[in-house]
DNA sequence: CCCAAATCGGGAACAGTGTTCCCAATGAGG
DNA sequence: CCTCATTGGGAACACTGTTCCCGATTTGGG
């Protein structure tokens, strides 16, 4: 049981299809039409080939979501290091939120499977340079990253989980406000979470963006104490 | 298209089953056998009842995820607050992330879809009321809230990716450490990631309770400074 | 140049999924 | 006791990932 990353790809003299291509397709429809949408005869219909054809190339299905991982990475430039570990490490992060909304399906994967594909591995081998620049203990840094890493995907997720929720049960903001409305209200009046209800009525409605900018301030404050 | 919470049970006259026993039985093959073994006619066959009959009970099998996410957040016992904001938040966090370990798949629903469910409201309000002890802003308490929540959130399914794919391949942690071992060995001798290199060689391998505790402290810095 | 052999693409089929439609049996009310 | 709504659940449908296999095509050798 090999792993895709170590075995040379099936290339046919006559080449009519190529792992990129099978990977970039099926990216093409999940990006489209969400992971929930991307079977293997949706891919092979992208691609205009039989179903069955597919697994020239790729072992299981799983092995093609590992793939897709790696080809949308290879979107994000590479992460130049200014000398100023707080702003690097910021900009990674902000990256690899943008990165993940860009392509909704990208977190439930990373949260389901350790990415392992080269250009996870350049990512993440940008981070921790940046943080390098903080600390020479290895230790420290991997637990840095670590940090970071765990609190993009973590929020981002929470992001993705009402946008996808619109989007799967076809709703807009607006109409799943309205739906979700109602309940909510109820819960506030009989008065059994007050402090649920001091959030929901007290509290500024912060963007997503300020709430994770917030969230990654703090975390670089605390990184930077110890 | 109301919410599964705010509409009154199906209950029969001679009620044979309930809502609950429905969502207990699914919690139980979900944490025997995961959550891609969680088909409604397993949920069924655990019951002992017809497929379709579950079909009186829930809309979907989406409103079984929502119903089984609220079931075992029952499980979690109340939170005393002790006036030390600190202890009681970290107490939170980790109370959250032993209750995701405890039921493997209750993470990746929480990133897909928004919990609403009174228990989690429940435990939503716990959490905030523990926050309010640090600050009467009810706008910083949700930003606190919000970034220990994401945080566990994306700490334990890192965890967890790791351990279902060990699951889910049937290989234990050593086999999987050996068919990876190779690559990742190729991949340190290229020298294309020496920073990455470093991270292997050089930092102590912490077990993933002593990342995550390590990482909470740092957030827990970071919040108490602003 | 032609034929044999290896390689390639992909159709058929299987065991499984969520869900809808519908029908038979059961129990309550008059 | 009979009527009739209520309830449990079987059959069927449109899907899914995957394996087996066969026909077509291209290549290498004589």
């Amino acid at each position: 049981m090999s792993l895709v990353w170590s075995r040379e790809p099936y290339s046919p003299r006559r080449q009519a299809m190529s792992l990129e291509r099978v990977a970039r397709a099926a990216v093409a429809v999940a990006d489209a039409e969400g992971l929930d949408a991307l079977s293997m005869r949706r891919v092979a219909a992208e691609l205009g080939s039989g179903t069955t054809s597919l697994y020239r190339h790729i072992r299981n299905r799983d092995e093609l979501l590992d793939l897709m991982v790696d080809v949308v990475r290879d979107e994000v430039p590479a992460l130049s290091l200014s000398g100023d570990w707080r702003a690097d490490l910021a900009a990674h992060a902000h990256a690899q939120r943008a990165l993940m909304l860009r392509h909704p399906w990208l977190g439930t994967l990373l949260m389901i499977r350790p990415a392992l594909g080269p250009n996870s591995l350049r990512q993440m081998n940008e981070a921790l340079a940046a943080a390098a620049q903080l600390t020479p203990d290895a230790t420290r840094v991997a637990g840095v990253i670590g940090l970071i890493g765990d609190y993009v995907l973590g929020a981002v997720s929470r992001e993705l989980a009402e946008l996808e929720a619109h989007r799967r049960t076809g709703q807009s903001e607006q109409e799943w406000r309205a739906s979700v409305g109602p309940y909510i209200s109820e819960v506030i009046a009989s008065g059994d979470y007050p402090h649920f209800a001091r959030r929901v009525m007290e509290a500024r409605d912060l963007t997503f963006t300020e709430q994770f900018a917030y969230g990654l301030e703090r975390i670089l404050d605390g990184i930077g104490g110890g």
